[in-house]
RNA sequence: AGGGGUAUCGCCAAACGGUAAGGCACCGGACUCUGACUCCGUCAUCUCAAGGUUCGAAUCCUUGUACCCCUGCCA
């Protein structure tokens, strides 16, 4: 993690933080934060409470970025404290490892909930005793219907519901069989706690909701402890209320809870309720941002794991090289709002160059290598020459790096026949080696295919450094390395997994289009310095783009390097 | 007997009755030891539509239209 640390000094960090605040005067409050403010000087709340309640049942994703980067950034802005919380409320779905990653990401995202780690199970008692409290004040009963019968009384979208039979059950025999539920006395299924609310309710939520059910399944906090489990919207108010939440942001499909969020909070009695506020979720223009859909590509090898780099659950944008910064940049200039909105990727590229630009050093590397030797340069030499690491930023340093008569270029850096406006090599042309010196194409030799396997150039000795003392210009610079020091390394180039060529990555029948050509794996040459570069060490392959160095398949002896965003370029051959 | 939401540039997104910010993308041009970066410039006479109120409307009213969410003992 060497140049995790750093591309985040103090100073960066700093100066961060001042172009975050420069940023912040011009851009207008969202919607939540108008909101808030609102609630501030009404002296609804007097304080700022906000928290991320994953429920342990997957990894985590960009879409979950949103969340974290919204609920942690709302509490810094004002002051206030933001809590982590697992909502753990139905451990038919929930595991360990789960918390585990869930914990490392958002660390990672830079989200600090300080000592404020909690899970919704560790609420499991007192919201057993709202239960009991709700029914001692005639709302709520145990109901024996099926589960095909509860759905059938509940009516349909258009039509109202109708009561259960046992809606009217006494209160004392309400908390005897809740009691009973508690204590095992029930088989799964058999019998559950539900509001009483009103069956007619246009809003179905409301149609007297379920609050408890029964689980025989042990739970990865709790254990065996209980046997009866609370429902997300009898849970998360009470939750929220616990934790003195005050404003509690979710996604818009919850728009329809709240009213029942309200009764929850409402009907136990808590004071200073929490107001929930619902924002549009985030997803990315063609790229597979579905939980589901994400999982599916794992759980059928297509992905490789949870953190494959084309994927952009939050482990998979680790690995693959983006940066907490480049994440959280993008998250906020999305923005917030309740329109549905599907981001684009180049926009969350543009992020990540624009985060290492400064940061990371500037390398060369040839992807495609073809060989160079230079006729007039004294055979077997080699020489050192002194170059910035980061030609914007000079606090990175500087370092040294080989030239000698024999070279590798990037083959699409050589035309023998050049199309108009192209300003690499090309015979008689004279162009720069990148820091070295400048060289004049003279020869191409051809295999018996008639495949270009090798140049001969000539250079000027007097432009050592990458400049010519008579002033003379060339147009064209391009990179390279010297053969006798070359590190040999692995190169991947990602593409979208899902194939969006139709114009959706799904199909008619709702099935994801995969791209099997979206990890291509290639042999290439880095300059020696690299040698010794450890896993998620960042660089910029000068004119190719941003690498990081694989954490998993890279071996003492071979570099893995993931290619994270190509540079953008201008320039396209004239067909 | 349905309810809840959302519509402003290719993509996000401001504007809160005073005459359409900004970012990404794109396209020009300057600069350049990265065809990158940076810098300049272009990019909505117009806000889903049609009416209305007003000196003035993206903002208010009316009527439509399109799209999303809701009938788990999931969250």
């Amino acid at each position: 993690m060497a140049s995790e640390e750093k591309v985040c000094s103090n100073e960066n960090e700093n100066r961060n933080k001042n172009e975050n605040e420069a940023r912040e005067e011009k851009v207008s409050k969202n919607f939540i934060e108008q909101a808030i403010d609102k609630d501030l000087a009404e002296g609804v709340y007097d304080h700022v409470q906000t928290r991320f309640p994953p429920e342990p049942n997957g990894y985590l994703h960009i879409g979950h970025a949103k969340s974290i980067i919204l609920n942690y950034g709302v509490a810094k802005k004002y002051n206030g404290k933001f809590n982590m919380r697992f909502d753990d409320t139905n451990p038919t779905k929930e595991d360990v490892e789960f918390v585990n990653s869930i914990k490392e990401d958002i660390a990672w995202l830079g989200a600090d909930w300080e000592d404020r780690l909690f899970f919704a199970s560790d609420y499991f008692d007192t919201m057993y005793e709202c239960a009991v409290k709700l029914i001692k004040k005639g709302k709520a009963y145990v109901c024996d219907l099926t589960p095909d019968q509860i759905r059938e009384y509940r009516g349909t979208l258009k039509e109202p519901g109708k009561n259960s039979p046992y809606r009217e059950r006494s209160i004392e025999e309400n908390l005897r069989l809740f009691e009973g539920m508690k204590n095992g006395e029930c088989r799964d299924g058999e019998r559950v706690l539900r509001a009483k609310i009103d069956m007619a309710s246009p809003n179905i939520n409301m149609r007297d909701p379920i609050l408890y059910r029964v689980a025989h399944i042990t739970h990865h906090n709790t254990g065996d402890k209980w046997c009866i489990y609370p429902m997300y919207d009898f849970a998360h108010p009470i939750e929220d209320a616990i934790e003195h939440i005050t404003h509690s942001l979710c996604t818009l499909e919850f728009e329809d809870h709240r009213p029942l969020y309200d009764w929850v909070v409402r009907e136990c009695e808590f004071e200073n309720p929490p107001r929930q506020i619902e924002f549009a979720k985030m997803y990315l223009n063609n790229v597979v941002t579905g939980k589901r859909y994400i999982k599916k590509l794992v759980q059928d090898g297509i992905a490789d794991g949870w953190d494959d780099p084309r994927l952009v659950s939050i482990s998979g944008l680790r690995r693959r090289g983006f940066t907490p910064e480049s994440i959280r940049r993008f998250v906020e200039m999305s923005g917030i709002s309740k329109a549905h909105s599907t981001c684009e990727y180049a926009m969350l590229e543009y992020c990540l160059r624009d985060d290492l630009k400064p940061k990371a050093n500037r390398v060369m590397a040839v992807l495609d290598p073809l060989k160079v030797v230079i006729d007039n340069y004294p055979e077997g030499q080699i020489e050192y020459l002194e170059v910035p690491n980061n030609t914007e930023n000079p606090d990175l340093g500087t370092r040294m790096v080989p030239f000698s008569g024999e070279i590798y270029i990037e083959r699409e850096d050589f035309m023998e026949e050049p199309v108009k406006k192209y300003y690499r090599m090309f015979p008689g042309n004279e162009v720069r080696l990148m820091n070295a010196y400048f060289v004049t194409c003279n020869s191409c030799v051809k295999d018996e295919d008639g495949k270009i396997v090798e140049l001969h150039c000539t250079y000027d000795p007097a432009s050592r450094g990458g400049n010519s003392p008579d002033g003379r210009k060339v147009k064209g610079t391009i990179h390279w390395v010297a053969a006798p020091t070359a590190v040999k390394a692995i190169w991947r180039k990602f593409d979208n997994i899902a194939d969006a060529s139709s114009g959706s990555i799904y199909d008619e029948d709702g099935n994801l289009n995969v791209n099997t050509d979206s990890k291509l794996e290639y042999e290439c040459l880095v300059e020696p310095s690299l040698k010794d570069a450890k896993a998620f060490d960042k660089f910029q392959f000068v004119r190719k783009g941003y690498f990081c160095v694989d954490y998993k398949d890279t071996t003492p002896d071979m570099l893995v390097f993931n290619r994270i965003v190509s540079m953008k370029s201008s320039f396209k051959i004239a067909k």
